[in-house]
RNA sequence: GCGGGCAUAGUGUAGUCUGGUCAUCACAUAGGCUUGCCAAGCCUAUAACUCGGGUUCAAAUCCCGGUGCCCGCACCA
């Protein structure tokens, strides 16, 4: 489906809308109705199945999303969120206004608009330092990061914070001391990350405030250890960064213990294969529409040493687009944070030395992936719409109709309201025929639908049986309404990485 | 942010060029009748000209501005 014919779809289930609707919506903010923030949450679920299930020494937390400027100053973004920045127009290097000024101006550009900025550019026939040019553009300030007055006079200032990451990195020292002593250790956050983007675009891949999970893994780079034997002759499609600077661009699929052997770590290699199966194994992405996207020491951030985007083919915004990543980001942000603060922030190692920790950073676009799962999943199937979700990511599992509602409601609404409190969320409609129930319910992936008819009511109050209609297949089966809960409950709940077998994606009989 | 395009019920649309009936049609939604399993049928109801200003006897229609959306460029440390 098309960006227009999704959103719309989307919009009109309820599933999301734009913020501030009623006052012309703004850009870049979106509100998750009922369906949306009940997917939302599933996603979070199964993130938090998979990637905390790698290993016991990986922790969820849930730290600020408001910060001091000490940790923004400290972390880089405010220097690089805040000043104004000129396009060479030529060459399309983007060079911060200070450095082209710094010998006209050695107080530096503070206080001067943007204009000005470009007058004093022009006046003095300043340069591009990449190619020369003097087609400099009109300075524009930087400033990505929401700031916000703080304390009683609001004289202080606070940010919100433009990655999740920094949270984990400022509770590392805490946790570091509360658990154990050794590394590995992994701080899972789930949490919003603030940008005052330039242009929002594309819905939920581009937005002002956005949901990231990530997983912080801080490790002793002489010694960090992966059961890699278990993912070894996983398929992996990559897009290399030297063959893209080489003109080929199309990638290929390699085991992953040829990319081990071609240099990148091992550790580095498990958790990309992790990050894969997640995609592919939980979400239900097919294994065609996933590729990994290398960057190269250009196009990737200073401190990465090591970065491939996870990306899914989007029928919507015709390409590829990054759901995910995968960075390893060296010791960079102890460092700085260690630097600034003052405190140490090593760990010590089982011989007594001690060492500063490495991070390897898997993050995880929840809106984004919300997105793609409904581009994906969400299909056109003849007459009908169908979301196929997988059972444990739809937003409501399970639906209970009466066949005839005047005879049969009664029933039905006790057995829904029996499923719910078997913990099966599950939603009662007896408005229409019973094939638009059916057809609203495929539309907002609900998996299961449950009709109650004559014969069920026949056999008594708590005894009887129902048809079970599978979306997918749209076929029925007769179960007893005793044995339903039970029957449903272990597709509802999400993989982890230690199930011996990843259950089918498409498990919906 | 720059350039181009667009904006009519919940959704998709007709009407805009050429100003002038109670703004078209379909689906949807709600209620009723009917209905023993996949968007059936009949009746009824709900509901829109993106916002602000201007021109005019008269504006969905022409003009200006705002807001939002789409595409390209740039940006995404």
């Amino acid at each position: 489906m098309k960006i227009d014919e999704l959103y719309a779809l989307l919009r009109r289930r309820g599933v999301l809308w734009p913020s501030a609707e009623i006052y012309g919506g703004a850009q870049g903010l979106y509100d998750y109705g009922p369906l949306g923030a009940a997917l939302k949450r599933r996603i979070e679920d199964a993130w938090s199945a998979w990637f905390l299930g790698l290993s016991r020494d990986y922790y969820r937390i849930e730290p600020s999303e408001i910060v001091p400027e000490s940790v923004v100053r400290a972390s880089g973004h405010l220097e690089n969120f805040t000043d104004p920045e000129v396009v060479c127009e030529a060459c399309h290097t983007p060079v911060r206004a200070e450095t082209l000024l710094e010998k006209e101006r050695p107080g530096g550009v503070d206080g001067l608009t943007p204009s000005q900025i470009g007058e004093v550019l022009r006046a003095h026939q300043i340069r591009c330092p990449t190619c020369g040019s003097t087609a400099l553009g009109v300075p524009r300030p930087f400033n990505l990061m929401f700031s916000i007055p703080f304390g009683v006079d609001g004289e202080e200032r606070a940010y919100l914070l433009p990655e999740t990451a920094q949270g984990s990195y400022l509770a590392f020292a805490r946790m570091r001391d509360v658990g154990r002593k050794a590394l590995p250790l992994g701080i899972g956050v789930i949490g919003k990350a603030y940008r005052n983007e330039i242009a929002p675009r594309q819905v939920l891949f581009r937005m002002r405030a956005f949901t990231q999970a990530e997983l912080q893994i801080f490790f002793d780079p002489n010694d960090f250890a992966v059961p890699f034997a278990e993912v070894r002759d996983e398929k992996v499609p990559v897009v290399r960064a030297a063959e893209r600077e080489r003109g080929h661009a199309e990638g290929e699929v390699v085991p992953a213990s040829a990319l081990a052997a071609s240099g990148l770590p091992e550790f580095y290699v498990y958790h990309l294969v992790h990050l894969l199966r997640f995609l592919r194994d939980v979400l239900g992405y097919p294994a065609e529409r996933i590729r990994f996207l290398e960057k190269s020491e250009a196009e990737r951030a200073f401190y990465n040493r090591i970065q491939f985007d996870a990306e899914v083919f989007l029928e919507s915004l015709g390409g590829f687009k990054e759901v995910g990543a995968i960075h390893y980001r060296g010791d960079y942000d102890l460092t700085r944070h260690s630097v600034a603060s003052g405190k140490d922030l090593a760990a010590s190692r089982k011989d007594g030395s001690s060492v500063l920790p490495h991070v390897l950073e898997l993050t995880f676009g929840v809106d984004r992936n919300l997105w793609a799962l409904a581009d994906v999943h969400l299909v056109h199937d003849g007459e009908r719409t169908v979301w196929r979700l997988p059972a444990y990511l739809a937003p409501v599992p399970l639906a209970v109709f009466p066949l005839i509602a005047k005879e049969h409601a009664a029933y039905a609404l006790r057995l829904a309201d029996a499923m719910a409190t078997e913990g099966v969320p599950v939603q009662y409609d007896d408005a229409s025929s019973i094939g638009r129930r059916y057809a609203r319910m495929d539309e907002v992936g609900t998996p299961y639908c449950v009709t109650v008819d004559g014969e069920t009511v026949a056999e008594g109050p708590g005894q009887g049986t129902v048809t079970l209609r599978a979306r997918d297949s749209r076929a029925q089966e007769r179960i007893a309404t005793a044995e339903l809960a039970s029957r449903l409950r272990p597709t509802l709940r999400p993989p982890r990485p230690t199930d011996r077998e990843v259950p089918a994606v498409r498990s919906v009989r």
